[in-house]
DNA sequence: ACAATATGGGAAAAATTTATCCCTATGCAA
DNA sequence: TTGCATAGGGATAAATTTTTCCCATATTGT
Protein backbone atom coordinates (compact mmCIF):
# COMPACT_ATOMS: atom_id res chain seq x y z
CA UNK A 1 0.00 0.00 0.00
CA UNK A 2 1.48 3.63 -0.59
CA UNK A 3 2.42 5.50 1.84
CA UNK A 4 1.39 9.24 1.90
CA UNK A 5 4.79 11.44 2.26
CA UNK A 6 2.60 14.71 2.47
CA UNK A 7 0.67 14.74 5.31
CA UNK A 8 -3.00 15.70 4.88
CA UNK A 9 -4.71 18.83 6.17
CA UNK A 10 -7.78 18.56 8.78
CA UNK A 11 -8.67 21.70 9.74
CA UNK A 12 -11.62 22.49 8.29
CA UNK A 13 -15.13 21.16 7.15
CA UNK A 14 -13.90 21.07 3.55
CA UNK A 15 -10.27 19.26 4.02
CA UNK A 16 -12.19 16.51 6.03
CA UNK A 17 -14.89 16.00 3.41
CA UNK A 18 -12.47 15.76 0.58
CA UNK A 19 -9.94 13.27 2.98
CA UNK A 20 -12.78 11.07 2.37
CA UNK A 21 -14.22 11.61 -0.92
CA UNK A 22 -11.35 12.26 -2.77
CA UNK A 23 -10.87 9.72 -4.98
CA UNK A 24 -12.30 9.04 -8.49
CA UNK A 25 -14.58 6.82 -8.15
CA UNK A 26 -15.90 7.08 -4.29
CA UNK A 27 -19.05 9.33 -4.79
CA UNK A 28 -20.00 7.27 -7.61
CA UNK A 29 -19.49 3.62 -5.52
CA UNK A 30 -21.34 5.52 -2.44
CA UNK A 31 -23.72 6.66 -4.84
CA UNK A 32 -24.69 3.28 -6.56
CA UNK A 33 -24.80 1.37 -2.62
CA UNK A 34 -27.26 4.09 -1.77
CA UNK A 35 -29.62 2.74 -4.96
CA UNK A 36 -28.89 -0.62 -3.79
CA UNK A 37 -25.85 -2.07 -6.05
CA UNK A 38 -24.38 -3.88 -3.16
CA UNK A 39 -22.14 -6.50 -4.36
CA UNK A 40 -18.80 -5.48 -5.86
CA UNK A 41 -19.11 -7.36 -9.25
CA UNK A 42 -22.63 -5.25 -9.23
CA UNK A 43 -20.20 -2.11 -8.93
CA UNK A 44 -17.98 -3.06 -10.98
CA UNK A 45 -20.44 -3.63 -13.74
CA UNK A 46 -22.49 -0.40 -13.38
CA UNK A 47 -18.45 1.39 -13.36
CA UNK A 48 -17.42 -0.14 -16.35
CA UNK A 49 -14.44 2.36 -16.49
CA UNK A 50 -12.85 2.09 -13.70
CA UNK A 51 -10.31 -1.08 -13.01
CA UNK A 52 -11.65 -3.66 -10.73
CA UNK A 53 -9.17 -3.24 -8.26
CA UNK A 54 -9.15 0.58 -7.93
CA UNK A 55 -13.03 -0.14 -6.77
CA UNK A 56 -11.93 -2.37 -4.09
CA UNK A 57 -9.11 -0.15 -3.60
CA UNK A 58 -11.57 2.77 -2.66
CA UNK A 59 -14.61 0.47 -1.14
CA UNK A 60 -11.77 -0.31 1.33
CA UNK A 61 -11.22 3.20 1.99
CA UNK A 62 -14.72 4.09 2.65
CA UNK A 63 -15.38 0.91 4.96
CA UNK A 64 -12.21 2.47 7.07
CA UNK A 65 -13.23 5.95 6.56
CA UNK A 66 -16.99 4.16 8.13
CA UNK A 67 -19.27 5.27 5.24
CA UNK A 68 -19.98 1.98 4.41
CA UNK A 69 -19.72 -1.60 5.84
CA UNK A 70 -19.21 -5.09 4.58
CA UNK A 71 -20.99 -8.74 5.19
CA UNK A 72 -19.07 -11.53 4.09
CA UNK A 73 -21.25 -14.33 3.40
CA UNK A 74 -19.10 -17.73 4.50
CA UNK A 75 -19.95 -18.90 1.02
CA UNK A 76 -17.85 -20.46 -2.12
CA UNK A 77 -17.80 -18.97 -4.32
CA UNK A 78 -17.53 -15.83 -2.14
CA UNK A 79 -20.57 -13.47 -1.47
CA UNK A 80 -19.98 -9.84 -0.25
CA UNK A 81 -22.63 -7.09 0.26
CA UNK A 82 -21.66 -3.49 1.07
CA UNK A 83 -24.18 -0.92 2.72
CA UNK A 84 -24.36 2.76 3.89
CA UNK A 85 -23.54 2.96 7.55
CA UNK A 86 -25.68 5.59 9.14
CA UNK A 87 -22.65 8.41 8.86
CA UNK A 88 -22.56 7.08 4.82
CA UNK A 89 -26.38 7.61 4.91
CA UNK A 90 -26.01 11.42 5.97
CA UNK A 91 -23.67 12.06 2.72
CA UNK A 92 -26.43 10.95 0.30
CA UNK A 93 -28.32 14.33 0.48
CA UNK A 94 -24.85 16.31 0.00
CA UNK A 95 -23.83 13.82 -2.60
CA UNK A 96 -27.20 14.59 -4.54
CA UNK A 97 -27.01 18.18 -4.21
CA UNK A 98 -23.87 18.08 -6.39
CA UNK A 99 -25.47 15.41 -8.66
CA UNK A 100 -28.74 17.66 -9.23
CA UNK A 101 -25.83 20.98 -9.98
CA UNK A 102 -24.79 18.77 -12.51
CA UNK A 103 -28.14 17.66 -13.83
CA UNK A 104 -29.06 21.17 -14.35
CA UNK A 105 -26.30 22.76 -15.26
CA UNK A 106 -25.09 19.34 -17.70
CA UNK A 107 -25.37 21.54 -21.21
CA UNK A 108 -23.11 24.57 -20.07
CA UNK A 109 -20.79 22.06 -18.54
CA UNK A 110 -20.37 19.32 -20.94
CA UNK A 111 -19.55 23.04 -23.38
CA UNK A 112 -17.39 24.56 -21.25
CA UNK A 113 -15.27 20.93 -20.51
CA UNK A 114 -14.84 20.82 -23.68
CA UNK A 115 -14.15 23.79 -24.87
CA UNK A 116 -11.28 23.96 -22.64
CA UNK A 117 -10.00 19.88 -24.06
CA UNK A 118 -10.14 22.00 -27.33
CA UNK A 119 -7.51 23.98 -26.42
CA UNK A 120 -5.06 22.18 -25.53
CA UNK A 121 -5.05 20.56 -28.61
CA UNK A 122 -4.31 24.17 -30.19
CA UNK A 123 -1.40 24.64 -27.64
CA UNK A 124 0.59 21.43 -28.97
CA UNK A 125 2.86 23.79 -30.50
CA UNK B 1 0.46 21.40 -20.32
CA UNK B 2 -0.42 18.20 -19.85
CA UNK B 3 -2.54 16.51 -22.33
CA UNK B 4 -5.11 13.40 -21.02
CA UNK B 5 -4.41 10.32 -22.82
CA UNK B 6 -7.61 8.97 -20.72
CA UNK B 7 -11.18 10.93 -22.08
CA UNK B 8 -13.32 11.62 -19.13
CA UNK B 9 -16.75 10.72 -19.11
CA UNK B 10 -20.02 13.51 -19.47
CA UNK B 11 -22.55 11.03 -18.74
CA UNK B 12 -24.30 12.25 -15.75
CA UNK B 13 -24.27 15.04 -13.28
CA UNK B 14 -22.09 13.87 -10.91
CA UNK B 15 -19.47 13.07 -13.78
CA UNK B 16 -19.45 16.67 -14.70
CA UNK B 17 -19.33 18.33 -11.67
CA UNK B 18 -16.43 16.18 -10.47
CA UNK B 19 -14.96 17.39 -14.04
CA UNK B 20 -14.44 20.98 -12.94
CA UNK B 21 -14.50 20.28 -9.13
CA UNK B 22 -11.78 17.41 -9.17
CA UNK B 23 -8.51 19.52 -8.16
CA UNK B 24 -6.70 19.31 -4.88
CA UNK B 25 -7.83 23.32 -4.14
CA UNK B 26 -10.41 23.97 -6.25
CA UNK B 27 -13.25 23.93 -3.60
CA UNK B 28 -11.35 26.16 -1.49
CA UNK B 29 -10.68 28.84 -4.12
CA UNK B 30 -14.18 29.26 -5.15
CA UNK B 31 -15.05 29.35 -1.46
CA UNK B 32 -12.16 32.36 -0.52
CA UNK B 33 -13.22 34.31 -3.49
CA UNK B 34 -16.70 34.05 -2.61
CA UNK B 35 -15.90 35.38 0.79
CA UNK B 36 -13.92 38.65 -1.23
CA UNK B 37 -10.34 37.07 -1.52
CA UNK B 38 -9.83 38.23 -5.07
CA UNK B 39 -6.34 38.63 -5.58
CA UNK B 40 -3.82 35.71 -6.34
CA UNK B 41 -1.21 36.64 -3.92
CA UNK B 42 -4.51 36.82 -1.09
CA UNK B 43 -5.62 33.51 -2.12
CA UNK B 44 -2.18 32.19 -2.02
CA UNK B 45 -1.73 33.47 1.49
CA UNK B 46 -5.07 31.89 2.41
CA UNK B 47 -3.94 28.62 1.13
CA UNK B 48 -0.32 28.33 2.34
CA UNK B 49 0.42 24.40 1.43
CA UNK B 50 -0.41 25.00 -2.27
CA UNK B 51 2.33 25.87 -4.69
CA UNK B 52 1.64 29.21 -6.16
CA UNK B 53 2.37 27.33 -9.70
CA UNK B 54 -0.86 24.91 -9.04
CA UNK B 55 -3.28 28.01 -7.87
CA UNK B 56 -2.92 29.51 -10.88
CA UNK B 57 -3.12 26.19 -12.91
CA UNK B 58 -6.86 25.80 -11.23
CA UNK B 59 -7.66 29.46 -11.22
CA UNK B 60 -7.22 29.23 -14.88
CA UNK B 61 -8.91 26.15 -15.33
CA UNK B 62 -11.78 27.75 -13.21
CA UNK B 63 -11.60 30.32 -15.46
CA UNK B 64 -12.13 27.94 -18.66
CA UNK B 65 -15.13 26.47 -17.12
CA UNK B 66 -16.16 29.61 -16.31
CA UNK B 67 -16.65 29.53 -12.58
CA UNK B 68 -14.43 32.95 -12.39
CA UNK B 69 -13.87 35.66 -14.51
CA UNK B 70 -10.58 37.65 -14.21
CA UNK B 71 -9.93 41.58 -14.68
CA UNK B 72 -6.23 42.77 -15.23
CA UNK B 73 -5.72 45.99 -14.11
CA UNK B 74 -3.12 47.26 -16.60
CA UNK B 75 -0.92 48.56 -13.57
CA UNK B 76 2.80 47.66 -12.54
CA UNK B 77 3.18 45.76 -10.52
CA UNK B 78 -0.01 44.04 -11.67
CA UNK B 79 -2.96 43.89 -9.90
CA UNK B 80 -5.37 40.92 -10.79
CA UNK B 81 -9.01 40.16 -9.01
CA UNK B 82 -10.75 37.47 -9.65
CA UNK B 83 -14.79 36.92 -8.98
CA UNK B 84 -17.29 34.49 -9.54
CA UNK B 85 -19.36 34.21 -12.18
CA UNK B 86 -23.34 33.61 -11.75
CA UNK B 87 -22.48 30.16 -12.60
CA UNK B 88 -20.32 30.03 -10.25
CA UNK B 89 -22.30 31.55 -7.44
CA UNK B 90 -24.83 29.09 -7.80
CA UNK B 91 -22.20 26.44 -6.93
CA UNK B 92 -21.77 27.93 -3.45
CA UNK B 93 -24.09 25.95 -1.92
CA UNK B 94 -23.79 23.14 -2.84
CA UNK B 95 -20.26 23.65 -1.70
CA UNK B 96 -21.62 24.92 1.31
CA UNK B 97 -23.80 21.86 1.90
CA UNK B 98 -20.14 19.71 1.61
CA UNK B 99 -18.22 22.10 3.87
CA UNK B 100 -21.52 22.14 6.89
CA UNK B 101 -21.36 18.04 6.74
CA UNK B 102 -17.88 18.06 7.78
CA UNK B 103 -17.76 20.63 10.33
CA UNK B 104 -20.67 18.43 11.92
CA UNK B 105 -19.02 15.27 11.62
CA UNK B 106 -15.39 16.52 12.42
CA UNK B 107 -14.73 14.78 15.39
CA UNK B 108 -15.77 11.79 13.68
CA UNK B 109 -13.84 12.34 10.38
CA UNK B 110 -10.38 13.08 12.19
CA UNK B 111 -10.94 9.94 14.11
CA UNK B 112 -11.27 7.93 10.92
CA UNK B 113 -8.70 9.12 8.69
CA UNK B 114 -6.42 9.64 11.32
CA UNK B 115 -6.92 5.49 12.53
CA UNK B 116 -6.26 4.63 8.69
CA UNK B 117 -3.28 6.43 8.11
CA UNK B 118 -1.91 4.86 11.47
CA UNK B 119 -2.56 1.55 10.02
CA UNK B 120 -0.65 1.49 7.08
CA UNK B 121 2.39 2.45 9.42
CA UNK B 122 1.67 -1.05 11.00
CA UNK B 123 1.67 -2.45 7.96
CA UNK B 124 4.77 -1.59 6.37
CA UNK B 125 6.84 -5.19 7.08
C1' DA C 1 -10.26 -31.51 -17.25
C1' DC C 2 -11.54 -26.81 -18.55
C1' DA C 3 -13.81 -22.51 -18.50
C1' DA C 4 -16.53 -19.12 -15.93
C1' DT C 5 -17.97 -16.58 -11.71
C1' DA C 6 -16.88 -14.33 -7.39
C1' DT C 7 -13.56 -11.95 -4.31
C1' DG C 8 -9.19 -9.94 -3.31
C1' DG C 9 -4.41 -8.59 -3.20
C1' DG C 10 0.83 -8.03 -4.89
C1' DA C 11 3.90 -5.89 -8.14
C1' DA C 12 5.01 -2.89 -11.57
C1' DA C 13 3.78 0.36 -15.21
C1' DA C 14 1.32 4.25 -16.77
C1' DA C 15 -1.26 8.31 -16.11
C1' DT C 16 -2.10 12.33 -13.71
C1' DT C 17 -1.43 15.89 -10.45
C1' DT C 18 1.31 18.75 -7.61
C1' DA C 19 5.76 20.68 -6.10
C1' DT C 20 10.22 22.87 -6.88
C1' DC C 21 13.13 25.81 -9.20
C1' DC C 22 14.12 29.35 -12.27
C1' DC C 23 13.25 33.39 -15.32
C1' DT C 24 10.63 37.55 -16.84
C1' DA C 25 8.80 42.36 -15.92
C1' DT C 26 7.70 46.79 -13.26
C1' DG C 27 7.79 49.93 -9.43
C1' DC C 28 8.72 51.23 -4.73
C1' DA C 29 11.55 51.54 -0.53
C1' DA C 30 15.86 51.23 2.13
C1' DT D 1 21.87 49.10 -6.29
C1' DT D 2 19.78 45.58 -3.72
C1' DG D 3 15.61 43.63 -1.99
C1' DC D 4 10.75 42.97 -1.91
C1' DA D 5 6.00 42.56 -3.84
C1' DT D 6 3.01 41.68 -7.82
C1' DA D 7 1.78 38.22 -11.55
C1' DG D 8 2.70 34.31 -14.54
C1' DG D 9 4.73 30.60 -17.16
C1' DG D 10 8.44 26.82 -18.70
C1' DA D 11 10.85 22.75 -17.45
C1' DT D 12 11.55 19.08 -14.62
C1' DA D 13 11.12 16.33 -10.43
C1' DA D 14 8.37 14.23 -7.09
C1' DA D 15 4.18 12.55 -5.27
C1' DT D 16 -0.01 10.32 -5.87
C1' DT D 17 -3.51 7.76 -8.13
C1' DT D 18 -5.11 4.51 -11.36
C1' DT D 19 -4.37 0.77 -14.61
C1' DT D 20 -2.67 -3.56 -16.09
C1' DC D 21 -1.26 -8.08 -15.34
C1' DC D 22 -0.92 -12.04 -12.62
C1' DC D 23 -1.93 -15.25 -8.93
C1' DA D 24 -4.97 -17.73 -5.48
C1' DT D 25 -9.41 -20.03 -3.73
C1' DA D 26 -13.80 -22.68 -4.32
C1' DT D 27 -17.96 -23.93 -6.91
C1' DT D 28 -20.88 -24.73 -10.89
C1' DG D 29 -21.62 -25.99 -15.61
C1' DT D 30 -19.85 -28.15 -19.99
Amino acid sequence: MYERKISPNLNCGLDLVAEVLYGKWKIRLLWFINEGYKRPSELQRKIPDASRRVLNIQLNELEGHELISKVIYPQAPPKVEYSLTGFGRSLIPVIAALGNWGDENADRLRAVILKQIGQNHDQSK
